[in-house]
DNA sequence: GCGTAAAAGTCGTATTTGTAACTAACAAGG
DNA sequence: CCTTGTTAGTTACAAATACGACTTTTACGC
Protein backbone atom coordinates (compact mmCIF):
# COMPACT_ATOMS: atom_id res chain seq x y z
CA UNK A 1 0.00 0.00 0.00
CA UNK A 2 1.18 3.29 -0.67
CA UNK A 3 1.97 5.49 1.82
CA UNK A 4 0.27 9.01 -0.34
CA UNK A 5 -1.21 11.08 1.94
CA UNK A 6 -4.63 12.84 0.51
CA UNK A 7 -3.57 15.43 3.00
CA UNK A 8 -0.17 16.25 1.08
CA UNK A 9 -2.74 15.90 -2.55
CA UNK A 10 -2.73 19.75 -3.45
CA UNK A 11 -6.13 19.55 -5.29
CA UNK A 12 -7.76 18.02 -2.16
CA UNK A 13 -6.15 20.33 0.68
CA UNK A 14 -6.82 23.71 -1.72
CA UNK A 15 -10.49 22.28 -2.16
CA UNK A 16 -11.06 21.54 1.71
CA UNK A 17 -9.05 24.71 2.48
CA UNK A 18 -11.59 26.69 0.42
CA UNK A 19 -14.67 25.15 1.89
CA UNK A 20 -13.74 25.56 5.15
CA UNK A 21 -12.61 29.36 4.74
CA UNK A 22 -16.04 30.29 2.47
CA UNK A 23 -18.25 29.32 4.53
CA UNK A 24 -18.38 32.01 6.88
CA UNK A 25 -18.37 34.98 4.23
CA UNK A 26 -20.92 33.14 1.98
CA UNK A 27 -23.42 32.97 4.88
CA UNK A 28 -23.12 37.03 5.25
CA UNK A 29 -23.52 37.63 1.81
CA UNK A 30 -25.90 34.77 1.61
CA UNK A 31 -28.33 36.23 4.44
CA UNK A 32 -27.96 40.06 3.82
CA UNK A 33 -28.57 39.86 0.50
CA UNK A 34 -29.65 36.51 -0.86
CA UNK A 35 -26.72 36.03 -3.06
CA UNK A 36 -24.94 33.31 -4.38
CA UNK A 37 -20.80 32.98 -4.98
CA UNK A 38 -21.59 33.82 -8.36
CA UNK A 39 -23.21 36.90 -7.97
CA UNK A 40 -20.95 38.14 -5.24
CA UNK A 41 -18.34 37.06 -7.89
CA UNK A 42 -19.98 39.15 -10.29
CA UNK A 43 -20.88 42.10 -8.22
CA UNK A 44 -17.55 42.33 -7.09
CA UNK A 45 -15.54 43.05 -10.48
CA UNK A 46 -17.83 45.57 -11.15
CA UNK A 47 -17.50 47.00 -7.50
CA UNK A 48 -13.88 47.06 -7.89
CA UNK A 49 -12.76 47.38 -11.34
CA UNK A 50 -15.93 49.49 -12.87
CA UNK A 51 -18.33 48.81 -15.63
CA UNK A 52 -17.77 45.77 -17.83
CA UNK A 53 -19.14 43.19 -19.78
CA UNK A 54 -20.22 39.75 -18.89
CA UNK A 55 -17.02 38.54 -21.02
CA UNK A 56 -14.22 40.47 -19.36
CA UNK A 57 -15.88 39.45 -15.94
CA UNK A 58 -15.59 35.78 -17.34
CA UNK A 59 -12.29 36.08 -18.21
CA UNK A 60 -10.86 37.22 -15.02
CA UNK A 61 -12.91 35.34 -12.96
CA UNK A 62 -12.86 32.26 -15.85
CA UNK A 63 -16.46 31.55 -14.67
CA UNK A 64 -18.56 29.89 -17.36
CA UNK A 65 -20.35 32.06 -19.36
CA UNK A 66 -23.92 30.87 -18.28
CA UNK A 67 -23.12 31.36 -14.96
CA UNK A 68 -22.59 35.00 -15.65
CA UNK A 69 -25.09 35.00 -17.52
CA UNK A 70 -27.73 33.60 -14.55
CA UNK A 71 -25.65 36.02 -12.15
CA UNK A 72 -26.36 39.19 -13.74
CA UNK A 73 -30.02 38.19 -14.69
CA UNK A 74 -30.07 37.72 -10.98
CA UNK A 75 -28.43 40.81 -10.03
CA UNK A 76 -30.71 42.52 -12.18
CA UNK A 77 -33.51 40.83 -10.30
CA UNK A 78 -32.60 42.74 -7.14
CA UNK A 79 -31.77 46.30 -8.78
CA UNK A 80 -28.49 45.64 -8.40
CA UNK A 81 -26.91 45.70 -11.23
CA UNK A 82 -28.13 47.62 -15.16
CA UNK A 83 -27.51 46.45 -18.37
CA UNK A 84 -26.35 49.11 -21.10
CA UNK A 85 -26.24 48.99 -24.42
CA UNK A 86 -23.63 49.47 -26.29
CA UNK A 87 -24.40 51.77 -29.47
CA UNK A 88 -21.36 50.55 -31.76
CA UNK A 89 -21.94 46.77 -30.74
CA UNK A 90 -25.35 45.66 -30.03
CA UNK A 91 -24.35 42.10 -28.89
CA UNK A 92 -21.93 43.39 -25.98
CA UNK A 93 -23.86 44.69 -22.87
CA UNK A 94 -21.74 46.90 -20.48
CA UNK A 95 -22.97 46.19 -16.49
CA UNK A 96 -23.03 48.92 -14.35
CA UNK A 97 -23.68 49.05 -10.48
CA UNK A 98 -27.03 50.47 -9.39
CA UNK A 99 -26.80 52.04 -5.99
CA UNK A 100 -27.99 49.01 -4.19
CA UNK A 101 -25.64 47.01 -5.72
CA UNK A 102 -23.05 49.68 -4.71
CA UNK A 103 -24.40 49.68 -1.18
CA UNK A 104 -23.82 45.85 -0.87
CA UNK A 105 -20.63 46.02 -2.47
CA UNK A 106 -19.47 48.62 0.14
CA UNK A 107 -20.64 46.54 2.62
CA UNK A 108 -19.34 43.26 1.74
CA UNK A 109 -16.16 44.04 1.21
CA UNK A 110 -15.34 45.66 4.45
CA UNK A 111 -16.73 42.13 5.79
CA UNK A 112 -14.46 40.25 3.28
CA UNK A 113 -11.18 42.43 4.67
CA UNK A 114 -11.80 41.83 8.02
CA UNK A 115 -12.43 38.09 7.40
CA UNK A 116 -9.44 38.09 5.31
CA UNK A 117 -7.66 39.68 8.51
CA UNK A 118 -9.11 36.83 10.49
CA UNK A 119 -8.31 33.88 8.57
CA UNK A 120 -4.14 35.56 7.91
CA UNK A 121 -3.81 35.94 11.29
CA UNK A 122 -2.79 33.06 11.88
CA UNK A 123 0.50 33.35 9.94
CA UNK A 124 3.39 35.08 10.02
CA UNK A 125 4.14 37.45 7.38
CA UNK A 126 6.83 35.11 5.13
CA UNK A 127 4.15 32.65 5.40
CA UNK A 128 1.67 35.08 4.39
CA UNK A 129 3.99 36.03 1.45
CA UNK A 130 4.70 32.34 0.34
CA UNK A 131 1.27 31.39 0.61
CA UNK A 132 -0.34 34.50 -1.61
CA UNK A 133 2.18 33.85 -4.11
CA UNK A 134 1.94 29.85 -4.83
CA UNK A 135 -1.79 30.45 -4.72
CA UNK A 136 -1.61 32.85 -7.09
CA UNK A 137 0.36 30.90 -9.17
CA UNK A 138 -2.06 27.99 -8.55
CA UNK A 139 -4.98 29.73 -10.00
CA UNK A 140 -3.05 31.15 -13.40
CA UNK A 141 -4.80 34.12 -13.38
CA UNK A 142 -5.56 36.45 -16.33
CA UNK A 143 -4.02 39.78 -16.02
CA UNK A 144 -6.32 42.58 -15.65
CA UNK A 145 -7.08 44.98 -18.43
CA UNK A 146 -5.85 48.07 -18.02
CA UNK B 1 -12.91 52.91 -3.40
CA UNK B 2 -11.37 50.27 -0.93
CA UNK B 3 -8.07 48.84 -3.20
CA UNK B 4 -9.14 45.69 -1.12
CA UNK B 5 -8.29 42.69 -4.20
CA UNK B 6 -9.93 39.57 -4.70
CA UNK B 7 -6.84 38.55 -5.31
CA UNK B 8 -5.66 38.73 -1.94
CA UNK B 9 -9.01 37.22 -0.88
CA UNK B 10 -7.97 33.67 0.86
CA UNK B 11 -11.32 32.29 0.12
CA UNK B 12 -11.31 33.25 -3.78
CA UNK B 13 -7.48 32.57 -3.92
CA UNK B 14 -8.32 28.92 -2.22
CA UNK B 15 -11.36 28.09 -4.59
CA UNK B 16 -9.33 29.22 -7.90
CA UNK B 17 -6.30 27.67 -7.34
CA UNK B 18 -8.64 24.37 -5.95
CA UNK B 19 -10.90 24.03 -9.65
CA UNK B 20 -7.64 25.12 -11.36
CA UNK B 21 -5.61 22.30 -10.15
CA UNK B 22 -8.38 19.63 -9.85
CA UNK B 23 -9.58 19.63 -13.51
CA UNK B 24 -6.48 17.28 -15.20
CA UNK B 25 -7.12 14.53 -11.83
CA UNK B 26 -10.68 14.84 -12.27
CA UNK B 27 -10.65 13.92 -15.88
CA UNK B 28 -8.34 10.92 -15.13
CA UNK B 29 -11.30 9.03 -12.63
CA UNK B 30 -14.19 10.74 -14.58
CA UNK B 31 -12.96 9.07 -18.23
CA UNK B 32 -11.51 5.86 -16.87
CA UNK B 33 -13.77 4.73 -13.72
CA UNK B 34 -17.13 6.72 -14.90
CA UNK B 35 -16.30 8.34 -11.21
CA UNK B 36 -17.49 11.19 -8.68
CA UNK B 37 -15.36 13.40 -6.90
CA UNK B 38 -17.42 11.94 -3.70
CA UNK B 39 -16.71 8.16 -5.37
CA UNK B 40 -13.30 9.31 -5.25
CA UNK B 41 -13.04 10.88 -1.72
CA UNK B 42 -14.52 7.68 -0.40
CA UNK B 43 -12.75 5.43 -2.74
CA UNK B 44 -9.32 6.94 -1.57
CA UNK B 45 -10.33 6.72 2.14
CA UNK B 46 -10.96 3.17 1.91
CA UNK B 47 -7.74 2.45 0.07
CA UNK B 48 -5.69 4.30 2.20
CA UNK B 49 -6.92 4.05 5.87
CA UNK B 50 -8.97 0.09 5.68
CA UNK B 51 -11.98 -0.27 6.17
CA UNK B 52 -14.47 2.25 7.76
CA UNK B 53 -18.23 3.34 8.18
CA UNK B 54 -19.86 6.19 6.06
CA UNK B 55 -19.41 7.77 9.64
CA UNK B 56 -16.13 7.91 9.45
CA UNK B 57 -15.30 8.56 6.30
CA UNK B 58 -17.71 11.96 6.88
CA UNK B 59 -15.78 12.89 9.92
CA UNK B 60 -12.33 12.54 7.61
CA UNK B 61 -13.35 14.19 4.83
CA UNK B 62 -16.06 16.46 6.02
CA UNK B 63 -18.60 15.29 3.45
CA UNK B 64 -22.41 15.31 4.34
CA UNK B 65 -23.80 11.68 5.19
CA UNK B 66 -25.91 12.35 2.31
CA UNK B 67 -23.37 12.59 -0.16
CA UNK B 68 -21.26 9.50 1.21
CA UNK B 69 -24.44 7.74 1.47
CA UNK B 70 -24.85 8.29 -2.46
CA UNK B 71 -20.90 7.74 -3.35
CA UNK B 72 -21.14 4.36 -1.44
CA UNK B 73 -24.33 3.14 -4.03
CA UNK B 74 -22.32 4.29 -6.61
CA UNK B 75 -19.54 2.61 -5.82
CA UNK B 76 -21.37 -0.69 -4.78
CA UNK B 77 -23.08 -0.50 -8.11
CA UNK B 78 -19.76 -0.30 -9.78
CA UNK B 79 -18.68 -3.18 -7.49
CA UNK B 80 -16.14 -1.44 -6.23
CA UNK B 81 -17.07 -1.40 -2.64
CA UNK B 82 -19.27 -3.72 -0.40
CA UNK B 83 -20.98 -3.40 3.07
CA UNK B 84 -20.57 -5.66 5.59
CA UNK B 85 -22.62 -6.28 8.55
CA UNK B 86 -21.69 -5.67 11.91
CA UNK B 87 -22.95 -7.96 14.17
CA UNK B 88 -22.63 -5.91 17.34
CA UNK B 89 -24.73 -2.58 16.04
CA UNK B 90 -27.16 -3.01 13.19
CA UNK B 91 -27.49 0.74 11.87
CA UNK B 92 -23.76 0.62 11.33
CA UNK B 93 -21.96 -1.08 7.92
CA UNK B 94 -18.66 -1.25 7.57
CA UNK B 95 -17.12 -0.79 3.74
CA UNK B 96 -14.15 -2.70 2.11
CA UNK B 97 -12.65 -2.52 -1.38
CA UNK B 98 -13.66 -5.26 -3.21
CA UNK B 99 -10.96 -6.32 -6.03
CA UNK B 100 -11.74 -4.24 -8.65
CA UNK B 101 -11.81 -1.08 -6.57
CA UNK B 102 -8.68 -1.72 -5.36
CA UNK B 103 -7.00 -1.91 -8.39
CA UNK B 104 -8.87 1.47 -9.31
CA UNK B 105 -7.76 2.95 -6.16
CA UNK B 106 -3.91 1.86 -6.93
CA UNK B 107 -4.04 2.95 -10.34
CA UNK B 108 -5.75 6.46 -9.62
CA UNK B 109 -3.00 7.19 -6.49
CA UNK B 110 -0.11 6.42 -8.80
CA UNK B 111 -2.28 9.10 -11.30
CA UNK B 112 -2.53 11.11 -8.39
CA UNK B 113 1.01 11.33 -7.25
CA UNK B 114 2.69 12.19 -10.44
CA UNK B 115 -0.27 15.22 -10.61
CA UNK B 116 0.96 16.11 -7.51
CA UNK B 117 4.39 16.02 -8.46
CA UNK B 118 3.89 17.90 -11.56
CA UNK B 119 1.80 20.67 -9.06
CA UNK B 120 4.74 20.80 -6.64
CA UNK B 121 7.26 20.90 -8.87
CA UNK B 122 7.32 24.59 -10.03
CA UNK B 123 7.95 25.80 -6.17
CA UNK B 124 11.02 25.42 -3.81
CA UNK B 125 11.05 22.83 -1.16
CA UNK B 126 10.72 25.79 1.18
CA UNK B 127 7.98 26.94 -0.38
CA UNK B 128 6.09 23.62 -0.27
CA UNK B 129 6.48 23.00 3.17
CA UNK B 130 4.98 26.70 4.32
CA UNK B 131 2.02 25.65 1.65
CA UNK B 132 1.13 22.45 2.36
CA UNK B 133 1.98 23.56 6.27
CA UNK B 134 -0.85 26.48 5.64
CA UNK B 135 -3.17 24.82 4.06
CA UNK B 136 -3.52 21.63 6.34
CA UNK B 137 -4.08 24.47 8.95
CA UNK B 138 -6.98 26.17 7.03
CA UNK B 139 -8.58 22.92 6.40
CA UNK B 140 -8.36 21.70 9.69
CA UNK B 141 -8.25 18.50 9.41
CA UNK B 142 -9.49 15.83 12.05
CA UNK B 143 -7.21 13.47 13.74
CA UNK B 144 -6.96 10.10 12.35
CA UNK B 145 -8.44 7.91 14.03
CA UNK B 146 -5.24 5.24 15.05
C1' DG C 1 -39.57 -3.13 30.23
C1' DC C 2 -41.10 1.67 28.36
C1' DG C 3 -40.62 6.23 26.57
C1' DT C 4 -37.59 9.43 24.73
C1' DA C 5 -33.59 10.69 22.58
C1' DA C 6 -29.71 10.00 19.63
C1' DA C 7 -27.07 7.71 15.81
C1' DA C 8 -26.50 5.47 11.05
C1' DG C 9 -28.15 5.72 6.71
C1' DT C 10 -31.53 6.66 3.05
C1' DC C 11 -34.86 9.20 0.34
C1' DG C 12 -37.55 13.24 -1.71
C1' DT C 13 -37.51 17.54 -3.41
C1' DA C 14 -35.89 22.09 -4.45
C1' DT C 15 -31.54 24.54 -5.98
C1' DT C 16 -27.60 24.85 -8.48
C1' DT C 17 -24.50 23.60 -11.95
C1' DG C 18 -22.73 21.76 -16.42
C1' DT C 19 -23.16 20.86 -21.36
C1' DA C 20 -24.67 21.77 -25.48
C1' DA C 21 -27.68 23.90 -28.53
C1' DC C 22 -29.57 28.14 -29.68
C1' DT C 23 -30.43 33.37 -31.21
C1' DA C 24 -28.67 37.64 -32.52
C1' DA C 25 -25.12 40.70 -34.11
C1' DC C 26 -20.89 41.60 -36.29
C1' DA C 27 -16.84 40.59 -39.67
C1' DA C 28 -14.60 39.25 -43.78
C1' DG C 29 -14.17 37.38 -48.44
C1' DG C 30 -15.90 37.08 -52.74
C1' DC D 1 -25.18 41.86 -50.96
C1' DC D 2 -24.55 36.87 -49.78
C1' DT D 3 -22.20 33.07 -47.60
C1' DT D 4 -19.35 31.56 -43.88
C1' DG D 5 -17.40 32.12 -39.54
C1' DT D 6 -16.97 34.26 -34.98
C1' DT D 7 -18.48 36.56 -30.78
C1' DA D 8 -21.96 37.87 -26.98
C1' DG D 9 -25.20 36.19 -24.45
C1' DT D 10 -29.46 33.09 -23.33
C1' DT D 11 -32.09 28.92 -22.86
C1' DA D 12 -33.17 23.93 -22.25
C1' DC D 13 -32.32 19.82 -20.22
C1' DA D 14 -29.56 16.58 -17.67
C1' DA D 15 -26.52 15.88 -13.80
C1' DA D 16 -25.16 16.99 -9.11
C1' DT D 17 -25.85 19.13 -4.63
C1' DA D 18 -28.06 20.76 -0.38
C1' DC D 19 -31.40 20.28 3.04
C1' DG D 20 -34.76 18.28 5.57
C1' DA D 21 -37.70 14.59 6.63
C1' DC D 22 -37.77 9.80 7.20
C1' DT D 23 -36.65 4.61 8.87
C1' DT D 24 -34.27 1.64 11.63
C1' DT D 25 -31.57 0.57 15.46
C1' DT D 26 -29.25 1.49 19.77
C1' DA D 27 -28.68 4.05 24.25
C1' DC D 28 -30.34 6.13 28.36
C1' DG D 29 -33.35 7.29 32.39
C1' DC D 30 -36.72 5.89 35.16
Amino acid sequence: MSDFDLRTFLPYLLNQAAEETSLRFSDVYRDRYGMLRTEWRVLFHLGRYGDMTATEIGRLSRMHKTKISRAVAALEAKRFVARGEDPGDRRRETLTLLAPGRAAYDDLIGVAELENGRLLAGFSTGERAVLIDCLSRLARFETLPD
